[in-house]
DNA sequence: TTGTAAGCGTTATCAA
DNA sequence: TTGATAACGCTTACAA
């Protein structure tokens, strides 16, 4: 009995030839006559030969693996955004090792240091809400192995990245607050760490600077991109006083948490008070009631930051600068807003 | 310069030193000196020496890593399993090589085969809803790889699953709307070639039987799991007459749909017709009107399956029968129904 | 305590 | 057209 899969080994052995000629005749190379490779051809499928990936990669320097690491899997942006890398990944005969951080930073490196052990062939990446530190990526960087980032980029290193522009959707969801007669406009923040917190905010602020609407800090609170603290930070936003008529939140998220707060009290959506969120969730059209929000190309992304990912490995020596492309984003208008 | 990463043998020329001396002191041995067993960490951390895990594969035949193949990432209840099932594979040093099928009997395949060339150590798969031949699932096991099925279960081979009581959640479902009142009760299916489509369906039937209600077989009509499928099928019941007075749905998404559908009618929900949905997914609350559904433990469905597979891995020649997890679904009642 | 060498499954170079 | 053989990076007897 056999202990482990079957092996070019077993196949020449039984056929009375060498190994490298069973090698050739399964890659279909001409130097092999036409008997013997079909012998060859013959016996693996009766075998049901599967080539050795591992002793592949171990020759080649290439695992034809690449890593991605998500905030987390059960955010709908990252599960759109992987489904597009995949299809873009598998057509191109790559396999996904993926991994969340859990929006932890140590879990972040963590799954860096798998990965380079791994020898991942590229790797793509949406940094954890609590990344400050950078240092696990740079050794990827200084490891020659290629790394995108996507939605949530790191600035301080010269990489790739594929974003949408979030300074204009978050401008353009706020001026069309303004434009339905909104004046006191509160702003769900997200952590200060990520360029899209920031990029956001500032859209948001600009679009009042346009209308000459005066910044209110008290109006901007910031949040961990959670329905939870969106939950919070509406109970603190009703407290002031006079309450504000319009919240944009920095995700989806965090509005379902606002809306489920202004349920809890005697306000109505839109009536007395619209929101509007960031990223237009499958379920945003189906909620109560349906959001007003800016939406994504979700799957795009991901199918964008793996072409971007294959051309970088296929290119040998890629240099900085990297490109960083930024798609467009959509105002959904809907019932909240 | 170097081409690659650094090697043990890397290490073993700076130090003048043999690669088996280099090895053991990496991995603590203590037949090694105190000062070469320094040396050897010191210059590691210098080089950021990271093992080569594929030619650590290579000769343990065993890669650590796991295959998981999914439907689909953005439907939650994967989503959520995922992250249970990375919680404990990633505890026990194990990588995670994901893919979805999309649905697809191809795809699935597809998967499968290159998770054989890649020499995974362990499978935890949900069948696409199209899969109708299993022999994919016989090359696995054949080959003596352990593989675990969640959710959507293959009956036709001798293998470990964890499901949860779909009959007695579809039962309870059902019995909820009867002791509301309702009668007319229709059903929207799930495609019959998975089990807890059928399991589901019994569940409803034998609810409708224990109360006396007769079985109308006009008011059970299969989807395809998606929202739009239950948009359609909710069309057709409204154009039964009488029309039903409650809809109980193979799942959450089908109640989407449908509850879309009834919302463009004349019909309230819950006071002209209720409609109960499965899985409980974190939407169901926030939707209009929050859904009654029954609640699945998704998170610890992956666990479980994680830490079954790693089980079968550590016992060697695992043999059947192998055992079918069943857990508890609860029911969770909202405002549609 | 250290080193030599075989082996894991494959490819690739060079001879035969 | 076929076959030895080294190499990929590491572990592991076994020898020194």
């Amino acid at each position: 009995m056999r202990k482990g899969p079957i092996t070019i080994k077993d196949i020449a052995q039984k056929l009375n030839i060498s190994v490298a000629t069973v090698s050739k005749a399964l890659r279909g190379f001409n130097d092999v006559s036409a008997d013997t490779k079909k012998a060859v051809l013959d016996l693996a499928k009766k075998w049901d030969y599967h080539p050795n990936a591992v002793a592949l990669s171990l020759v080649k320097s290439r695992t034809n693996n690449i890593g991605i690491i998500i905030p987390g899997f059960i955010i709908p942006f990252y599960a759109s955004a992987i489904s597009g890398i995949q299809e873009v990944l598998s057509n191109n005969g790559y396999n996904l090792l993926i991994c969340q951080s859990n929006e932890s930073y140590k879990d972040e490196v963590t799954n860096t240091q798998a990965f380079i052990s791994s020898r991942i062939d590229g790797l793509i990446i949406s940094m954890s809400r609590e990344t400050k530190n950078f240092d696990h990526f740079r050794q990827i960087e200084k490891r020659g192995i290629p790394m995108v980032f996507i939605n949530r980029a790191c600035y301080d290193i010269e990489t790739p990245r594929v974003l949408v522009d979030d300074y204009e959707g978050a401008f353009n969801a706020t001026e069309h607050l303004i434009n339905t007669g909104r004046r006191k406009i509160a702003h769900i923040a997200g952590p200060p760490n990520l360029s899209l917190s920031i990029n956001r905010f500032n859209g948001y602020k600009d679009a009042l600077k346009k209308h000459q609407i005066p910044f209110d800090k008290r109006l901007v609170i910031e949040c961990d991109l959670t329905r939870e603290s969106g939950y919070v930070i509406m109970d603190k936003f009703l407290k002031i006083n006079p309450q504000p008529d319009a919240i944009f939140t920095v995700c989806d998220a965090a509005a379902y948490g606002a809306i489920s707060r202004i349920h809890e009290s005697t306000l109505k959506i839109p009536k007395d008070i619209s929101i509007v969120g960031f990223t237009n969730e499958p379920v945003s059209a189906i909620i109560d009631p349906p959001l007003t929000t800016i939406s994504q190309p979700t799957f795009e992304i991901g199918q964008v930051a793996a072409r971007m990912l294959i051309d970088l490995i296929k290119n040998e020596n890629p240099a900085p600068p990297y490109e960083t492309k930024v798609l467009k984003t959509n105002l959904v208008i809907r019932d909240s807003g």
